[in-house]
RNA sequence: GGGCAGGUGCCGGAGCGGUCAAUCGGAGCAGACUGUAAAUCUGCCGGCUUAACGCCUACAGUGGUUCGAAUCCACUCCUGCCCA
């Protein structure tokens, strides 16, 4: 395929790439490129998100380039001290490391194996020294930085940024550097950090990497983006019968950015919302786990959803004696807490067999299909 | 190093000696409506239990004043701004 042919797939989709001319000139080379992808191993589970890029590091292989994915093990070890993300806690190197194994486990579920090279940036960290620390340092200046959006509104408002927040676009880059990479993908919000790869491959001598990226994908909130740990996200390891009725319980107009962003299609306006998710949830449900599957997924929705029946399969739980209703939903994990069990009891949530319970002192003796909220069931054994 | 302003529940942000588990907004949960959509309305929204306005834990931390503190005092830690 011509590199003009190739360089239009690449770069359909992208949000932004620096510059057409760069990566057509390094296509035009013939050699397969080295495409990097760096992520990040605090949180392992790959989600929709993570697709919209992967898929574009597997059209990338398509055509013969190879993947370089950066496993951020180092980073992690130090953990980030930033003031609006403190939930992210240094992790010891056995988490770090069975953190990589379950993403590279699935990260090849869209990646080719064959022409996927992974390597971890404690390879190269892990030997530097604080006079290289200052090398690298030397290269940016704190103005520069300050460009970077987020950097800049918190600057304004007066939260805190630490020096060790302004590592991280170095560190990616030197990743850039060490990998010899050709190109480097990532969510639009990593522009700033991948560019700064450009900066210091030309410091040393080489070739800058073209950088692109991809849209970033909108959680279930339909506001922040898709993360695991706002916990609006579908993973990629998730049953069939899970992605479907997530998608499913998405805004009409968040379907509508997903349909661009994920599947690169248009909304049809003439079709009925609901059918057009259906379709989107069964593409989706189908992608990781084969059509029958799907299908399978979508019948049993629309018992349990449509036509507000039980599903076939959900948790048991087995009676005991004197087991009060309210005790039932917090052992069972219906319910969180006791005072949240009662408080579901209360608000009309809780149902035995179609009939509302309102009584969370009530003793449960007989077995049926306990219903509590839309979508929780549990049989009653 | 000096001066000033702050640190409150998932987030934002009131409270400034008792009636504060703490106003309000957002998020979340539940109910109604529905297409498990959106919008809207209603309720809930720390935990435990003999459910009782009973108990425990909570307003950065530690001590103190007080019958009583998120609220006052001291010290400590953390953040921002200004000066050096």
């Amino acid at each position: 395929m011509s590199p003009e042919q190739q360089l239009e797939i690449l770069a359909a989709g992208a949000e932004r790439l620096v510059s057409h001319e760069e990566l057509l000139h390094k296509l035009r080379s013939g050699r397969p490129l080295r495409v990097k992808l760096g992520f990040d191993p605090s949180s392992p589970d790959l989600h929709l998100g993570h697709l919209v890029v992967l898929d574009k590091v597997r059209a990338f292989q398509d055509l013969g380039h190879t993947a370089v994915i950066i496993i951020g093990d180092y980073t992690a070890r130090i953990g980030d001290p930033t003031g609006r993300s403190k939930t992210r806690q240094p992790l010891d190197p056995d988490q770090v490391s069975a953190n990589a194994k379950t993403y590279t486990d699935q990260v090849f579920k869209v990646l080719l194996p064959e022409r996927t090279e992974i390597r971890r940036n404690g390879e190269w960290f892990d030997a530097f020294t604080y006079a290289d620390v200052l090398r690298l340092n030397a290269e940016m200046t704190v103005a520069r930085l300050l460009e970077r959006d987020d950097f800049r509104k918190r600057y304004a408002e007066g939260a805190p940024i630490t020096l060790t927040e302004f590592q991280y676009p170095l560190m990616q880059g030197h990743d850039s550097v060490m990998v010899r990479a050709d190109v480097e993908l990532g969510g639009s919000d990593q522009l700033f950090n991948n560019l700064v790869g450009r900066d210091l491959q030309r410091a040393a001598g080489q070739e800058p990497q073209a950088v692109m990226v991809l849209p970033i994908l909108p959680g279930l909130d339909g506001i922040q983006k898709m993360s695991k740990s706002l916990g609006n996200y579908i993973g990629i390891t998730e049953s069939a019968a899970e992605i479907f009725a997530k998608t499913m319980s998405v805004s009409d107009d968040l379907m509508g950015q997903w349909l661009r962003i994920i599947l690169r299609q248009e909304p049809d306006p003439s079709r009925h919302p609901m059918d057009a998710k259906k379709a989107m949830a069964r593409a989706l449900a189908a992608r990781f786990h084969g059509e029958p599957a799907a299908s399978a997924a979508q019948d049993a929705w629309e018992r349990q959803f449509s036509r507000r029946q039980a599903p076939d399969e959900m948790p048991e739980f087995p009676l005991a004696q004197d087991r009060k209703l309210w005790e039932i939903l917090r052992d069972s994990g219906l319910a969180p807490s006791g005072a949240e069990a009662r408080r579901l009891v209360q608000q009309g949530a809780v149902t035995l067999d179609g009939e509302r319970l309102s009584d969370e002192n009530a003793i449960i003796r007989n077995p049926g299909t306990l219903k509590c909220g839309k979508r929780k069931f549990l049989r009653l054994t």
